[in-house]
Parts: structure tokens; C-alpha cells; sequence
DNA sequence: ACATTAAGTGATT
DNA sequence: AATCACTTAATGT
């Protein structure tokens, strides 16, 4: 048995027959920086929960683009495979893992019942899905009205935000694929949010002011 | 010293 | 905002 989920799932105040079946149920699942956890490739039916480390849900369409939508971080559930998988559709986005990170995969049919029988789980869930929701709602806006700059801003503080971090060890490169844009793109805007003031920069490293 | 990778910039669409 | 072409700067071998 996993001690650290034991740990987590008790600290998150689920009933111990819960944290029986949860523990019985998932399987352990250990991803290194920059790997894949999660795919559109991958067959699916499993919500990630993160034990440990930081990763990135990133929203994949057919043609291969990819856009950053938000960091999951320990003790929380991925809200995007919530979706999917209770209907039983492949997953529709990608999950990378930004550190070492480690998970608990619990099959996607049990979540049915154990909102049913355990109010702490359908709390969780309710919860995890409040806690995305105004996050993606602005996600979505700076999309949508297509403000690069506030959408880079944005993503820097949401990093700092995940990593509790003000220096970000990311290139212009590795941001601009995040945001499905042009590396040239975030380098000029980079050097405006210099010279506003708000960050300051060197190689690899952006530190936000 | 040389090669490689990261970042800055003007010009064009 | 994207692309191209080129420069400059930092780092690795």
C-alpha cells in the first residue's frame, strides 16, 4: 500500500472505508519532468490524482496544437479527466509533468459510486471543479480576444503561483509552445514586460518582479 | 576556438 | 501576430 496517498487522502478528510477503496483500486504512477503522464494517445478511463510534484494540463486538438490551461498540483485531481471520463471518451488533453512528479490513477468507473456513498468524495469533486472554473473562464477570455501579452503575463504568474517561485527556469522557446504561438512572438513581448517593469530576465531564467 | 542553443530585432505580410 | 532572416549573447565541448 502507498503510505503517501494514505497520508494525503486522510489529510484530505475522506472516510477511511473510502480511503480503503481508493488505495485498493488505483495504481501508482511516477513521471519524470517533461514526460507525458496523460494523452490523447493514452487509452484513458483513469483520473489522475497528484501525490507529489507539479504537472501541466495542457488542451490538445486533432490537428496537434496544444495550449496551456492550468498547473495541478498535490492533493488535487485533474478536472479536465473528470469529464472525459465519466463518459468514457478519450482524453482530450495532455498532462506534463513540470517537476518529478507522482500519481494515484483511479479508474474512471468507481467515481460513479463513490459520489453516491461518501459526501467528503462528492465535496472533492464539487470542489475541484469550482476551484478550475473561474481559472478557465479567464484562460478562456485572454484566448479568445487573442491578448498575447496578458496571456503571457498570465501564464508567468500562474507559474510563480504553482511553483511559489518568482524565478521561472523556462526558455522563450518552451513558453511559446505552451502557448501555441512563435518563440520570436514571446521574446518581443518578453523585453516589453522588461521594460514595463515587471519581470527581469537572463538566459533561462525570468524572474517576475 | 568552435559549435550549439537562447534571445533580440528589423522588415514583410 | 506570424514568419523570415539575421545578429548578438551565453554555454558547452
Amino acid at each position: 500500500m502507498n503510505e503517501l496517498a494514505n497520508n494525503i487522502l486522510h489529510s484530505l478528510g475522506f472516510e477511511p472505508d473510502l480511503i480503503r477503496e481508493i488505495l485498493t483500486i488505483g495504481r501508482f504512477k511516477k513521471v519524470r519532468e517533461s514526460n507525458t503522464a496523460v494523452s490523447p494517445e493514452t487509452s484513458g478511463g483513469e483520473v489522475p490524482f497528484v501525490l507529489k510534484g507539479l504537472l501541466k494540463v495542457l488542451r490538445s486538438d486533432p490537428s496537434g496544437h496544444e495550449v496551456f490551461l492550468y498547473y495541478l498540483e498535490k492533493s488535487e485531481a485533474c478536472a479536465m479527466s473528470l469529464t472525459c471520463c465519466l463518459e468514457g471518451k478519450k482524453p482530450e488533453y495532455r498532462l506534463v509533468a513540470e517537476q518529478d512528479s507522482e500519481l494515484w490513477m483511479i479508474p474512471a468507473g468507481y467515481l460513479d459510486s463513490w459520489i453516491v456513498k461518501y459526501p467528503s468524495f462528492r465535496r472533492f469533486i464539487f470542489l475541484s471543479y469550482q476551484t478550475r472554473f473561474d481559472e478557465l473562464l479567464t484562460t478562456i477570455d485572454s484566448i479568445t480576444f487573442s491578448n498575447m501579452d496578458d496571456r503571457l503575463y498570465k501564464y508567468l504568474l500562474d507559474t510563480k503561483q504553482a511553483t511559489g517561485s518568482y524565478a521561472i527556469n523556462k526558455t522563450h522557446e518552451q513558453i511559446a509552445r505552451d502557448l501555441d504561438t512563435s518563440r520570436v512572438v514571446i521574446s518581443r513581448l518578453m523585453k516589453q514586460l522588461e521594460r514595463e517593469g515587471k519581470i527581469e530576465q537572463s538566459r533561462n531564467l525570468i524572474e517576475i518582479l
